[in-house]
DNA sequence: CCGGACGCCTGTCGGC
DNA sequence: TGCCGACAGGCGTCCG
């Protein structure tokens, strides 16, 4: 579900009500979720304190006085604060409950998610180390893109939603921005020019500073920390709008399969 | 090395 | 109604 502007709502509506905050308990209800929840996350986390809430691609990065949570919310997860004392319903797999009475809330019901602990530096944990740059930081540009993608025969839809390449960059945003820049999703990203991966490097980071002004995309049930939807749906030009007119052209927006992720795209406009 | 397919899960929706 | 298949915001792993 969440891609990176999800992901960052999520951030800044939870770091506010728990940075500087002690942990007092942790509840582990489901630890069955993309990889198993530590046996000794509870224990770990008991005392510790969160000095600051960072993103890395789609992880978020609970920073402690000692170690580091990074949590993954896979396609279905979402953090909410809430009161302590609130009945846990279906789906919601692990409490965080700090001394003020603040509880944070992890909910998933497909748990494609995940939870890690980490004691060092949690870019150099085995599942962020290898992530490409922030579509949003330095690093990133046209021509960075143009130079990775050298050789590359795979479509550049699927190139750019490929984690190593850039981070955060999921399946609604990769369809718009090939959309914004009028490159066909198929086309392989060997074979796009650098004066149009200049155009999509700019759209991808127009598109997700957009979102993320939005609150994020609210497709069915993403909330973001403080249970709120996203707006940027309304935004979306070809994402989910099969058969319904270009926003541009007004021809019908075309609905297939690349890599095993709906694409969506205007045959008259993307080349 | 690269690229594509496959699972992992639950919920929802459309067709019959 | 109910059943069944297709599909959904991700991604590590396996195979050719």
């Amino acid at each position: 579900m969440p891609e990176l502007p999800e992901v960052e709502t999520t951030r800044r509506g939870i770091r506010p009500h728990i940075e500087g905050r002690t942990i007092r308990t942790v509840t582990v209800r489901e630890r069955r979720l993309r990889w198993p929840v530590p046996r000794a996350l509870a224990r770990t986390l008991a005392g510790r304190c969160v000095t600051t809430v960072d993103r890395r691609g789609k992880y978020l990065l609970l920073r402690l006085d000692a170690g580091c949570l990074l949590l993954h919310l896979g396609m279905s997860g979402s953090l909410r604060v809430l009161p302590a004392p609130t009945p846990a319903a279906k789906h919601d797999h692990l409490d965080i409950i700090f001394e003020n009475d603040t509880c944070l809330r992890l909910r998933d019901p497909r748990r494609f998610g995940s939870i890690h602990y980490t004691r060092g530096d949690p870019l150099r944990h085995k599942l962020l180390a290898g992530l490409g740059p922030e579509p949003l930081g330095e690093g990133f540009s046209g021509d960075y893109l143009h130079r990775a993608a050298r050789g590359r025969k795979q479509s550049i839809k699927t190139f750019i939603m490929d984690s190593c390449i850039v981070t955060g960059v999921g399946n609604i945003y990769a369809n718009e921005a090939l959309f914004l820049s009028g490159i066909h999703p198929k086309r392989p990203a060997g074979r796009v020019a650098l004066a149009r991966y200049r155009s999509l490097a700019e759209n991808i980071r127009a598109v997700l500073l957009r979102a993320i002004e939005e609150g994020g995309t609210t497709l069915r049930d993403f909330t973001g920390g403080e249970g709120q939807p996203g707006y940027f749906r309304i935004h979306l030009n070809v994402y989910d709008r099969a058969e319904q007119p270009c926003r541009v052209c007004a021809a019908p927006i075309r609905q297939h399969r690349i890599g095993q992720r709906s694409s969506f795209y205007c045959v008259n406009c993307q080349h």
